[in-house]
DNA sequence: TGCGTTGTATTATTGTGTTAGTACAGTAAT
DNA sequence: ATTACTGTACTAACACAATAATACAACGCA
């Protein structure tokens, strides 16, 4: 099944994104092989150099290693990995309070509606 | 001051979300005139086409209607007013709630990160 | 009437995101 | 050695975002 994407940010952006959180969430363990480009490009119907483009954004932030001709692979240093979901976390919530307050929405408001969204989900 | 902007999306969004969230506070009333294209481009440090485009945005949504060449203003209809503040809410927090869950943020850890983010800057 | 301001439209140019197609070098397995 | 697969690099083409520089019609006002 092919990946959503939304129009407002650049595909290889939003990739970018949810492989990071991919990693950060566990589903490739340190030192685990990913699948290669070409496949990740397939799966997520887009051409192999747009998924390529977000490797390479992963790989600046450590997350992922190339090894030459072998493959791609996640980090082996555990605490690069742990220091890496900090810093995407902090910027991210950081991001989302100032969109809010561009739309002017209070922390207090943004609270509480996250919480009422969450709950129809679940 | 020039605004400021990210690179990761289009600025004319980004304008749109910031004009969006000043009339939606109030800081233009309804039926009140807004500053004209050239004079918002100026302040945004952008160029006025892009403005434009900012405003043609608004223009759709309903929030903003011009008065041919008089002049650009915020709708009169204020229950169109709260439609809209409630449509842009529920969409943005949905958003953010996804873009957390594709990071791995629950949403638990989200409303803790939040408290805890807006408790350092005020 | 004439001037300045308003929104709007047009054209051209630049940069970037995306797709497409191709090619190459290194590794692993046979 | 051959084959298949890996990452990587490159060009071309197209769309869109953004800038720049104009131009024009309509309105308000002196």
């Amino acid at each position: 099944m092919p990946w959503k994407f939304n129009s407002r940010e650049a595909v290889f952006v939003q990739i970018a994104s949810r492989l990071r959180g991919e990693i950060l969430r566990g589903k490739y363990q340190p030192d685990e092989q990913i699948p290669p480009v070409r496949q990740l490009a397939f799966e997520a119907a887009v051409n192999p150099n747009t998924m390529q483009k977000a490797l390479t954004v992963l790989e600046e932030e450590g997350l992922l290693y190339s090894r030459g001709t072998v493959g791609r692979f996640v980090t082996t240093d555990r605490s690069a990995l742990e220091r890496c979901r900090e810093t995407v976390r902090k910027d991210a919530v950081r991001h989302w309070i100032e969109e809010a307050a561009a739309l002017g929405i209070t922390r207090e408001e943004l609270l509480h509606y996250i919480s009422e969204e969450g709950e129809k989900s679940e």
